[in-house]
DNA sequence: GCAGTATCCCACGTCCGTCC
DNA sequence: GGACGGACGTGGGATACTGC
C-alpha cells in the first residue's frame, strides 16, 4: 500500500510541479503528517523532492527528473496500452488498477512518443464485446511483413495497398483508408473505408501488403468498439441462416468448422453442447448436421428440422426391407 | 503580525513473528 | 490457539519557519 503511494506521489508532482502536504494529502486520501512521512522516504531513497516554506509554498521535484518505472520502449508501450483498451478494463474488477498501471506506463515514456499514445491507442481494439465470426479459436497463418506494414499505415495514418485473395475470387490488389485493427480470437481484421465505403479485410487473407505515403482519408473521432459492432451486426443479417443445435461435446469441433459464425455457446449436463450458430443456408446447415449423425440434434429453425427429417424419411424409404422373392430367397 | 506551510514529538492501531 | 512484543503506518497537536 505505501509502495504504492509513494509511486502516486511522484507521479503528482511530476504531473502537476509543486503541491502542499495538505494538497497531496487530499489526493491520496491519507493525512497530511502521512505525506510528509512519505515525501521523507522518498529522499532518503533518493527522490530529488525540495521544499519551499512559507505562503505559496510546497513540495516540489526537481526539474526534469523522470520516473524510470519500467524502461518500456515505444512499442512495448503501446502493445500494453492496446491490452488495455479493450475488455480487460472491464474484465475481473480490475478496472481502476488497469487505468493506474496504463497511467504511469504512459508518465514513464519519452515526451516525444507520449503525446501520439493515446491517439494510437484509439487504432487498436482487441477482443470486442462482439465477435464477428466466431467463438472459434482458429490460428491463422499471414504471408510475411503483411502485419508490420498494415501495422504501421494504421498507426502513421497513411494508405495502405494489399494483394487480397477474397474467398472464391481471384486475388488482386486494393488501396484502402485505415481506420484501425481489430483481433479477436487469433483473427485479425482492417476496419478501412474504401472510395467511402466500409470495408472489412482479413489479414490473413493479404498476400502482400505495402504502406504509402499518401495521408488516409480518417474521420478525427473514431470509436473503434461502435464500428466494429455496427459492421458486426451488418455481416450477421446479411442472409445466414441462424440455428440452435445440441452436439456430443466431442463432436463439437465437427460442427464449429461447419458452421459459419458461432453466436453463443453452454455445456449441458449431459456432456452435450447447445450451439447458437449461422450456416451460409438451409442446404448447408442440413449438410453439416448430417455428417454428425445422431452426434447432433438441430432445435431450431423448424425448417431446418423439416428438411432433416424428410431427407431421414428418404434414407430409410431406400433402405426399407424389400418384400422376399424367389430370386431372392437363395437356399443351398 | 498574520497566514500558510513544514517539522517535531508523541500516541494509537494493526500486522506479524515468536513463544508457551 | 492465545499471549506477547516489536515493527510499521498513521494521525493529532505544538512549534518553527517564511513571505506578504
Amino acid at each position: 500500500m505505501r509502495a504504492d503511494r509513494l509511486v502516486s506521489l511522484v507521479l503528482l508532482l511530476r504531473r502537476r510541479g509543486r503541491m502542499t502536504a495538505n494538497e497531496l494529502a487530499n489526493e491520496l486520501e491519507v493525512s497530511a503528517r502521512t505525506v510528509l512521512r512519505d515525501i521523507e522516504a522518498l529522499s532518503t531513497a533518493g527522490v530529488p523532492v525540495f521544499v519551499d516554506r512559507g505562503r505559496h509554498g510546497g513540495f516540489s521535484l526537481l526539474p526534469g527528473f523522470r520516473t524510470e518505472l519500467t524502461g518500456l520502449n515505444h512499442h512495448e508501450a503501446l502493445a500494453l496500452l492496446t491490452a488495455g483498451s479493450g475488455r480487460g478494463e472491464k474484465a475481473f474488477g480490475l478496472g481502476s488498477a488497469l487505468a493506474s498501471a496504463m497511467r504511469k506506463v504512459v508518465d514513464a515514456l519519452p515526451e516525444g512518443h507520449r503525446a501520439t499514445l493515446d491517439d494510437a491507442t484509439k487504432r487498436f481494439l482487441i477482443e470486442p464485446e462482439t465477435d464477428l465470426l466466431s467463438r472459434r479459436l482458429v490460428t491463422e497463418q499471414m504471408a510475411g511483413g503483411v502485419m508490420d506494414e498494415v501495422r504501421h499505415a494504421v498507426l502513421a495514418g497513411h494508405k495502405v495497398r494489399f494483394h487480397y485473395a477474397a474467398p472464391d475470387r481471384t486475388p488482386r490488389w486494393r488501396t484502402v483508408d485505415p481506420i484501425g485493427l481489430v483481433t479477436v480470437r487469433d483473427r485479425t481484421y482492417l476496419l478501412a473505408t474504401k472510395s467511402g465505403e466500409d470495408r472489412t479485410y482479413r489479414l490473413s487473407r493479404m498476400l502482400a501488403a505495402e504502406e504509402l505515403s499518401e495521408a488516409a482519408e480518417r474521420p478525427a473521432q473514431v470509436d473503434l468498439d461502435r464500428i466494429w459492432a455496427e459492421r458486426s451486426a451488418r455481416f450477421l443479417a446479411d442472409g445466414h441462416i441462424p440455428a440452435l443445435v445440441r452436439v456430443e461435446s466431442a463432436r463439437r469441433e465437427e460442427l464449429l468448422n461447419a458452421a459459419r459464425t458461432v453466436r453463443a455457446e453452454q455445456s449441458e449436463p449431459d456432456g452435450w453442447v447447445r450451439l447458437e450458430v449461422t450456416f451460409e443456408d438451409l442446404r448447408h446447415a442440413v449438410w453439416a448436421i448430417w455428417q454428425l449423425d445422431t452426434a447432433a440434434e438441430a432445435l431450431s429453425p423448424d425448417e431446418l428440422r423439416v428438411a432433416l427429417r424428410e431427407r431421414a424419411e428418404a434414407v430409410a424409404g431406400r433402405y426399407r426391407p424389400k418384400p422376399l422373392t424367389e430370386s431372392t430367397n437363395v437356399s443351398g
